[in-house]
DNA sequence: CGGCTTGCTGCTCATATGAGCAGATCATCC
DNA sequence: GGATGATCTGCTCATATGAGCAGCAAGCCG
């Protein structure tokens, strides 16, 4: 007989033991003189029935993190560390909540970080938002992706950087690009341009990158900000790609799909991504799955933030 | 300093606390380490996290039960027992799952009863059915209320006893009277014959009762055996009646609504569930809220069986 | 500023539970 | 029917946790 299964009396007995037990609130020993067995059957049963899922126990709490998942993470894609939150009651606090998470990974980071890198965009925003004032004392913050938008954007990517500089004690350094260029010797001049070369130095040398990755779809910061078109984008994915991490398109395995684009975009290369001491990813919701799972499981990141439905997902691809 | 609230740093050490517990398997001695404390502030962080509900702990089984919520009833009531169940994820099951209990009950009954009274109804034969050949040995069943339907649900009213006293290894007696009369005169006369009386008598004789309650509307079994139309529904929840018990409509209190129907009703009398020694109710569903409360409160019963949100409501109407 | 009250902490000792083991039981195969 | 292997059980001893207490800390009031 195997272990895992226990007959119908036991089943029975098990969630008895269980209810006895954390409900009543009773020692094991009571409730084997109460259901006529030994303590030590009763030690067995209450086991089986946690590892059978029929006693299920759950921090529930906005700050709760889902440590299972997080080890899952770790183990199956080489991460130095994961951070799983619970989805929310209220799905439409879901960045916010990830975004929470995030920042308090990066005040309690160690060794503290000399120079910051950071992207932009919605989720950055969030977690901007959410570091306390003197989160850090001088952390200097180097944005790492093109930012100055054809529209209104522009302001919100210089905010990021700047309210995480502030808060962190530090300086920002803005990246005075567009995000992507539309010929490949314009980017080649512009990263040539002094100004514009110091602060891809800057960037290149920071030991830890925060970003997040960009849906691909019409919604994405890139089309509204006007660099691309739906057409475009709708392009990009008919080449396989699942979002964009600091403004590149990648596909499922984490490898850019279209080179020419690649050519044009302005900002931290993949690789320099791939190489860094700590590289956090804040990657959550369900439009997000298939570009969470490529950024984990392609070395583009060495931590992972993000939601417990989403590390599921990614986890369940694997599986597959 | 009130001994339940705690600082916000307590409240995530908490958190973190009950996450390395019960997630990651730690002792409290190496989650002190881990976060800096003693092993008996940890314990002191448990307990309130428990408290506080930012542990949940659930049974998650078709068969388990909620001993809180039961003791409460029990408590608040006066009752001798109660047995309440959680709510299936397919709410259609419900009716079925506290019908399964009250079976599971029934069985578990010490002293095994001579004679059971029974009710007839949708939830009754849902108990019949759950019971198993052989529950008991030689328990004879009784009717208690006026089965004979004017159209076919005689059938099934005759049905749930057979049923019940087969697989109990004992006989079953029918009540062979309509539920309600016309006229009282009539109930007077088919009372005094010698074949009802015979039953009635059995009926009051019997040292168990098992009965459900009745809605209070149109789809009340007594509207569609023919006993009432729908406005006379309708002109009883205007006296203020809550739902039925063996035929009988009672409002909120307990109390007989309708005198002059109440004399023209045939079967065992409320003062007769009044003073069993065992009256076991099996009252489920969000539109029974009302009369299982009017049952528990008023005596009816001395034992109730019901799921949690009905246990929840019934107790949720005692506070205001 | 001192005294008093309330609340929190770390500790000792008792209690509850788990790990590992030896023996019993059960099922399968020949 | 007996032998063998797998599984289950109750137990001993070690470990984990809780109850209650003494002392410390914090807050409040005169």
């Amino acid at each position: 007989m195997n272990g895992m299964s226990m007959t119908a009396s036991d089943e029975l007995l098990s969630v008895r033991a269980a209810e006895l037990y954390y409900e009543d609130v009773k020692t094991q020993d009571e409730i084997g003189s109460l259901l006529g067995i030994t303590r030590w059957k009763v030690g067995r049963l209450l086991a089986q029935a946690r590892e059978l899922g029929i006693i299920r126990i759950e921090i529930v709490h906005p700050r709760a993190r889902r440590l299972p998942l997080e080890r899952e993470l770790r183990e199956r894609f080489g991460l130095n560390d994961a951070v799983v939150v619970p989805v929310p009651p209220e799905i439409s606090t879901l960045q916010l909540r990830v975004a929470e998470a995030a920042a308090d990974y990066l005040q309690a980071l160690r060794p503290v970080p000399k120079t910051l890198g950071v992207s932009w965009g919605r989720t950055l925003d969030d977690v901007g938002a959410s570091l306390p004032e003197g989160w850090a004392r001088g952390v200097d913050v180097v944005q790492i992706n093109g930012g100055v938008s054809l529209n209104r954007r522009a302001s919100t990517a210089a905010t990021t950087a700047v309210t995480i500089a502030r808060r962190g004690g530090g300086h920002a350094t803005l990246l005075p690009s567009p995000a992507i260029l539309e010929r490949r010797e314009t980017r080649l001049a512009i990263e040539a341009d002094r100004t514009v070369a110091g602060v891809l130095d800057l960037a290149a040398s920071a030991s830890v990158y925060l970003y997040s990755a960009g849906v691909a779809s019409a919604s994405s910061v890139l089309v509204e900000s006007g660099y691309l078109s739906p057409d475009d984008v709708a392009e990009l994915v008919r080449k396989g790609a699942v979002g964009d991490v600091v403004g590149r398109y990648i596909d499922a395995n984490g490898n850019i799909v279209d080179p020419g684009l690649d050519e044009r975009t302005v900002g931290l290369g993949l690789d320099q991504l791939r190489s860094a001491t700590t590289s956090i990813a804040v990657i959550a919701g369900e439009a997000k799955h298939h570009v969470a799972r490529a950024v984990a499981s392609s070395s583009l990141c060495t931590v992972l933030v993000t939601d417990e439905e989403t590390a599921l997902a990614v986890l369940e691809e694997g599986r597959q």
